[in-house]
DNA sequence: AAAGAAATTACAACCGGTTGCAAAGCATTG
DNA sequence: CAATGCTTTGCAACCGGTTGTAATTTCTTT
């Protein structure tokens, strides 16, 4: 910058003014002095403005690890992340990506300190909400895609995973299903609301539940296999299942299938997520439909809020359930009152 | 910084070296001004010091995206960015992510001379070999995940692609096929390759090409359905389809389905890449399986090896054909001589 | 005990920008 | 023509660290 002023003969402040269009140097000069800049293929030093501004134009997108790697199978991430890397980068800013092991006591604490970033964007709670609302008491800028809890000092942005789970539930049971299993992960606070809604569904048919037909299966796909087969070999007499992700709705459609059971005549199935493939699937699959893009959009909305001062609710995102042949078989639907 | 100085009753320079523990400045004094510091909760600003030091420790990964967004809803995209993560916060660096649109002419410059990073990971050349190559040649440190090219001044890493199509056509081949598709891409280099191991199978066999029997499909299931449809509609009596994707495949099986036809009795359907759900399809895809995580690793070693001034050459790993159901039924399996 | 070497510590410049404030240039006005 | 006000420019301090060099202290050595 001071070889550019030497070029232009004024001094480095008109010139990182000039560069700057700052109204406070002439029309003219500010001209010249920014074509001498081109010239000379001078580009100001982002790093060195933005240390000097205080400002680091990028927020860090963290992805909690709870155990090894069991978030990266899901292939819902990238989508989000797709749309939480274009909404950052339309408002100029960087998005560093991070995995985080909450092994870690100070995961969390570190990166806040690090003064890297102008905010945080946690996809997850990973159980770790004490932590994470210890430090937003202090820290502002962090959004969470997750579910909401009480007394939390930090936005989260999420779908509706409550009457996500009653709808797929309240579905089955529309087309006759009666004795409807639950296959998936509890733990996590979204899996648990899609749990709770399911339970909800089953009272308000006068369903009772037969904590039999529930199976605790991983998330992936392997381990959603087994839980079925074993669900099968129970002889339950099971007739439907709500599984907590399309992943592992896939996983218990091939046990079914290897066992001789048709999807969706003996067994009808409902995922979640409504990953690229579930359409394309066979059968085509019934999900709950997230709108993952849109939930990143939203994230990234209610982190600048919060960087503007304005703060941000919570937001509670909608759902729709996508009727396809793993539910409803495609004869069915063809004959009106079939 | 100063204040941790003033508290200590020693200098600002003092205080540094004591932080960086340089052999400079007396044990004793190390360890107290390291432990004021501590109770004071002071952390030095990374900012200001990378600043000073010019370093970044960060690197870009950069998803060049060549129409709108074709990339996001290949899953095999996060199984990537996820090892790429892990060895880069292995290192110590951060990581910042960026979808790129190739359509903005200066899209590589620019991002190069941000001099916010200390090196790139392009994931695919997205036709932009000319500009990558033009750029390789006065910034050294950018590493491609996409195919080798004649002349190149940056490294790439990669999987065999020829030699994947190959081995998937030869297996074709060997479970009795001779009328046999190509579905999907061809504009890029990586499917390109492909594409011509597809053509060298069939030569060694002595099998004619038609090239009736190529569809080009762009990468989403959505097109593999109506390219399959349509292959099929013309009644080239097809017997076994080729993918580039498995979720080309995974469209195409669906569209074959559709029509009443069997896979694999009828037609074999070979895919690419393995995706997590590969395995619990129904039927089971055979496809070529790429090994991404080991991919990413092999990105990220490249790319420090050069920041290391060792400079690194290209990299192809091998892949491997994982034979399922889609091209030999399950019966066909259990009886030895078939 | 004095001189020289070694170990510590402090001073000040520097990285590459931004910005408050003072000064200079110019036009307006009484 | 002097006084006043507005525009334009330059000086110098500052952001928060690092580091070369000089100064001080401590330890050896004869």
């Amino acid at each position: 910058m001071s070889d550019i002023a030497r070029i232009a003969g004024v001094s480095k402040s008109t010139v990182s003014r000039a560069l700057s269009d700052s109204p406070l140097v002439n029309k003219a000069t500010r001209r010249r002095i920014q074509s001498i800049a081109e010239e000379n293929g001078y580009k100001i030093n982002l790093k060195a403005r933005n240390f000097r501004l205080k400002e680091t134009f990028t927020v860090s997108v963290l992805i909690p690890m709870i155990d090894d790697d069991r978030h990266v199978s899901d292939p819902f991430f990238l989508d989000m992340l797709g749309s939480i890397a274009d909404a950052i980068s339309d408002r100029g800013h960087e998005m560093t990506l991070a995995k985080v092991a909450t092994a870690d006591p100070c995961w969390l604490e570190e990166i806040v300190d690090s003064q890297r970033n102008d905010g945080l964007i946690l996809i997850g709670q990973a159980g770790e909400h004490e932590r994470i609302n210890a430090v937003a008491e202090r820290y502002a800028p962090i959004v969470v895609w997750g579910g909401q809890v009480p007394d939390q000092n930090y936005c989260t942005v999420g779908t509706d995973n409550f009457l996500g789970g009653q709808k797929a539930t309240q579905h089955l049971i529309s087309v006759g299903r009666r004795r409807i299993g639950f296959l998936g992960e509890k733990r996590q606070p979204e899996m648990r609301l899609r749990y709770l809604g399911y339970l909800e569904a089953l009272e308000d048919a006068g369903i009772g539940h037969d904590p039999r037909l529930e199976a605790p299966a991983h998330i992936t796909g392997e381990a959603a296999f087994d839980a079925m087969s074993e669900l099968i070999d129970r002889e339950l007499r099971v007739d439907a299942v709500f599984a907590t992700s399309d992943v592992v709705a896939i996983g218990a459609i091939r046990a079914l299938n290897e066992r001789g059971l048709d999807v969706p005549e003996d067994v009808a199935v409902v995922g979640y997520d409504d990953v690229t493939l579930a359409a394309y699937y066979t059968p085509a699959l019934t999900t709950v439909s997230q709108n993952i893009a849109r939930g990143g959009r939203v994230l990234v909305d209610s982190l600048f809020r919060i960087l503007d001062g304005e703060g941000a609710a919570p937001s509670i995102l909608p759902t729709e359930l996508k009727v396809r042949s793993s539910t409803v078989s495609p004869a069915k639907k063809a004959q009106p009152a079939g």
